[in-house]
DNA sequence: GTAAAAACCAAGCACTTGCTTGGTAGACTG
DNA sequence: CAGTCTACCAAGCAAGTGCTTGGTTTTTAC
């Protein structure tokens, strides 16, 4: 008998860990629960003793980011001192999620969030919402003094597709730091700072 | 003549219109021969006379596009009269192919590119890099000019990401128009003009 | 220490998947 | 007209799909 490694009670953990990257990677209906339950260490069916069915699995994953983005934003909201920091608080969050230790489960969100049955679609639109509420009330009072030019709606979809789309391309590991990165995008949303 | 023109049976055609509204829909790994059968009014097993297999009828509609988006653009660039000129031919360019009659065969090329095989990625490799250089002379232009101010290269993923995202909330029938959804991107890239 | 609970296995079912085979109807060409 | 070619149908196969069931092992709680 092979001995399993000990992992007691975060099994669920394990499991949405491996989704993330798993339907990153091939996306959602090209990975199969066998798939996942590969790369977790079990077999496919055990997987329905955790989730209802593998809809569920990438509901879960998309619940668990949401909530840890919008909550960091806040945070970084919190701490910024005045518009242009927040600003750039906003940019640097959304970039960190992308390219930090939750990148496959944020890249999921943005990318396969029509793959969500309706009803899931609406079970996160609160928060989802709620999130954008924060870009939004920055990038009004942001065009208030000037810093933008732009309408706060229509640039925070620009600023999201610039930001989201670097998952293409950025490779934390280059030349390219992520603070510079950080600068360009915010260079995009208020040129007339240095 | 051992060699005549090959032209692209009416059958083909409807197959590839047909496909890219699906792939762009449901996903190219969602999407089944059946449903794309069912949309063009055949039976499954038919497709096959057409095209070897699924991953080909991706390939084909991704080369057309990418084909018609290049020359497309070779064109709007010739009648560019000057360097901004050539930076709007840029971003209108995509953003017509995005929104216009060839928005869900671009959409699926931009979206579903690591869903190609390896082979058919390189099948294309050559004219995805042909229409990026033209991207990068113009860039690179701009920014010796002073009309921008940021790295070539990265300002063109930083707008490819802004423009392509637009995909998935810009209302072509809603109240902003094409050519001020230009304006603004055209905006994010060189500020200092109106 | 023991029993409940949670995590997992082993096997497989019902269905769907991409694709194949062998044939047919109709248009075109000589 | 016969002969060829293209487009399609009808039927189905082998593999893969999400998921279920019934039972076993491991972990947790008292």
């Amino acid at each position: 008998m092979p001995e399993r490694p000990k992992k007691p009670s975060k099994a669920k953990a394990r499991i949405l860990d491996a989704a993330a990257s798993l339907f990153h990677q091939k996306g959602f209906a090209a990975a199969t629960v066998r798939d996942l339950a590969d790369a977790v260490g079990i077999l496919s069916g055990s997987l329905f003793h955790h989730f209802p069915n593998k809809g569920e699995i990438l509901f879960a994953v998309m619940e668990n980011v949401i909530i840890e983005m919008d909550a960091s934003l806040e945070n970084a909201l919190a701490a910024a001192i005045d518009t242009k920091a927040s600003l750039r608080a906003l940019i640097r969050n959304e970039l960190e999620f992308i390219h930090g230790p939750h990148g496959a489960a944020t890249a999921v969100l943005v990318y396969e969030w029509n793959t969500l049955s309706p009803e899931n679609q609406s079970r996160l639109l609160q928060r989802r919402r709620a999130y954008f509420a924060r870009w939004h009330t920055v990038l009004a009072r942001a065009k208030a003094e000037g810093l933008v030019s732009q309408d706060p709606a229509l640039l925070r979809q620009l600023l999201h597709g610039a930001i989201v789309w670097s998952v293409n391309w950025y490779d934390p590991a280059g030349a390219l730091s992520l603070t510079e990165l950080e600068a360009s995008v915010l260079a995009l949303a208020c040129p007339s700072q240095s």
